[in-house]
DNA sequence: CTGAAAGCGCTAACAT
DNA sequence: ATGTTAGCGCTTTCAG
């Protein structure tokens, strides 16, 4: 490979000027950039992007630490972030953790070593305060997904209470008043708590009584869905409906109720949470609480773009757009198809995802090919996150 | 941020003594070590990695290029790339293409200017000849699951005839004589040509005369699984079973099918292919062509750690393995749960997947819960790749 | 054993 | 408008 001082020997002119030339901070006269331009071409000339980072110190990449990516729901977020990334010129790192605070840990340091300029951190673990005590001050951290209690960073999070709440208060919708819920563990995960709350605040409202027997914490996963079930249907008054808090332990549900020849949803509703996007694959399609994994993405990159505690990895951007230090929008998300979107209220209208014409509000009825399907959408909330306060936290609360 | 100059400084020894110590490419004495230690700890030093890559003139990092990881075919390659990858001390850049050929040309472009010291590329469109030529001499490029026809690199593929020749088998060992195929477009591509191929194959062999009415090439999305199925319903003879080039298409048919409130398997039979993790998710689960994305993304990294085509990134790795130039078995994949495999020949037993006890081989009869399921396990195939051979293909080629 | 110095390829003052 | 120079932080000859 040629370097910039071999163009800039060959066009004739100094590496300062082939250098400034390409960054565009120097106009030159006709026939000195064609020269250049010239030997760019004649020597395929590529800039080396080590060095140039080296130079300007910023590895002009970020980093998506995440438990995994073979889970949809991550994968989605994966997506979205990547494509924010590359719109912005930005290299992606894919750190997975395997939720192990050792590899969360390294992956932190990246941001030191100049290996990354800023990162997404989706922890899913309690955390014991090393997190927190590991981010620190650092100010080019987003934390999205779950929170990290202590950290002051800009974080991206579900509106969890609310979520449970509107999935349990489905349910008495619908006529049932056993409504039990299965949730993942330990207790002291922010999402686990949250939703749980949700769960109770319906049912206080609807004047159910609160049982322990009908709450379950095990794990997010599918295999847990199932071991739940049982436990469950053993019960001498099992529950009539399910609120599954995510939509991976409804699936295990589904594959047990099925295997004792329970039918859904006439003998048993479910609920699930997390909307992925092959939840509507399912049969019969669960509903499922939206929360949207490519908003979750989505919405973190473009707080990068104007939150000046990321003023690491953001300052290239704002030297574009010199608007420093005034409040921005940050979360605007265009509404997806069929859906409206409110910024700054709630509002509940029925949705269009999938085959669900002829709505019934009733499980016990269903329409055409026998299956029980009933979305709610709910807008997402906007919020106005001034400068200098970077660890206010975002609530993007759906339904489905 | 400390540098290693710092610690020079305060160890009172020089920048180079301090790099060699930490590179143990030196042993020191007691005392000089332990004030170089001491300086470390005290001025909490970290290797600045942008120095030290230009340095070293590699940048540590792999690129794994696809067209989407939302899709959890390619989120499940992903996943394990990573593990590989970080498991190597590799970052891992991830770079979405959305199939297109600048972006892909983009990443390939990165492998010149030190980006990235290799790349793993997943193109899924048929190539006109730019992107082989993008490619070109290039030894740090490895292409997975779809060909690249004329780049002469390592490449790990499916052997997609015996798949489909397996998937149809299936089904006429069914008992079924009218089976329809519904596959991806263009039929240029690798994956359509040689999946119909199979299943040609497989018609012939049961004395099958081959319909074209029964086959139909739109593209592997979910949508014109629908689309293709209206119009196979709507034939004067339609089919009894399909063989569905994806399981993204199965799952838009079993929609439909459940749209016209058509049974399955009982009037109507369907072998997927690629057995995504969530296929076993769906109700009723289908049977589907099992080719490991996992195994797509672990072998390839194997890969790259014995055949020196990818000298650039394996040297590093090879420096401490010296058995350079030698042949290595470069496909040995441990056997997953519940499987045997089988390393250079094909056998087939029942597998264990899912909860298919009582396996029938009729799809008119169904076990416990109303279900058709039936899994064949087909063992990897592993073959000697010797050095300076870098472009023969491996094929991994497996049943469920 | 250890230090001085050159160099990786680029950018960014500071000159001219 | 262009050249000169000094770094960025590290590794690695080459000397001592």
């Amino acid at each position: 490979m040629s370097t910039i001082r071999d163009v800039a020997e060959v066009a004739r002119v100094s590496k300062a000027t082939v250098s400034r030339y390409l960054n565009g901070t120097l106009a030159l006269p006709p026939d000195t950039a064609e020269r250049i331009d010239a030997a760019i071409l004649a020597l395929n000339y590529r800039q080396n992007s080590l060095a140039l980072r080296l130079s300007l110190g910023s590895s002009e990449t970020i980093g998506l630490a995440m438990p995994d990516v073979a889970n949809p729901f991550f994968a989605e977020i994966a997506d979205e972030v990547e494509l924010a990334a590359s719109e912005r010129g930005y290299g992606l790192s894919l750190c997975i953790t395997r939720n192990q605070f050792d590899r969360e840990s390294l992956y932190v340091g990246w941001l030191d070593t100049q290996h990354l300029d800023g990162l997404i951190l989706v922890s899913n673990r309690p955390d014991d305060g090393s997190l927190r005590a590991l981010i620190g001050q650092r100010r080019n951290i987003v934390i999205i997904d779950e929170d990290v209690p202590g950290a002051e960073v800009p974080k991206v999070l579900v509106d969890n209470v609310q979520g449970g709440y509107l999935a349990t208060q489905h349910l008495i919708q619908a006529g049932h008043r056993r409504i039990a819920h299965v949730s993942g563990r330990p207790r002291g995960l922010f999402t686990v708590q949250e939703r749980c709350e949700g769960y109770r605040r319906a049912l206080a409202q609807a004047g159910i009584a609160f049982d322990e027997a009908l709450v379950c914490f095990g794990s997010y996963e599918r295999e847990f869905g199932a071991t739940a079930l049982a436990g469950l249907l053993a019960l001498p008054s099992p529950p009539t409906a399910i609120f599954a808090a995510s939509d991976y332990l409804a699936v295990g549900m589904l594959e047990a109720l099925r295997d004792r020849a329970v039918n859904v949803p006439r003998d048993m509703s479910i609920v699930g949470f997390d909307d992925m996007e092959f939840a509507s694959l399912l049969m019969p399609p669960i509903s499922t609480m939206r929360q949207s994994a490519r908003d979750l993405g989505r919405t973190d990159v473009d707080m990068r773009k104007s939150i000046d505690a990321l003023s690491y990895l953001v300052e290239p951007l704002l030297a574009q757009n010199p608007r420093l230090g005034q409040p921005v929008r940050v979360c605007r998300p265009r509404p997806h198809k069929g859906e409206v979107s409110v910024l700054g209220s709630h509002r509940v209208r029925s949705g269009t995802r999938g085959s669900n014409r002829g709505i019934s509000h009733h499980p016990h009825r269903s329409h055409s090919a026998g299956l029980h399907s009933r979305n709610l959408t709910l807008g997402l909330k906007g919020m106005e996150l001034p400068a200098r306060e970077p660890h206010r936290t975002i609530a993007v609360a759906r339904v489905s």
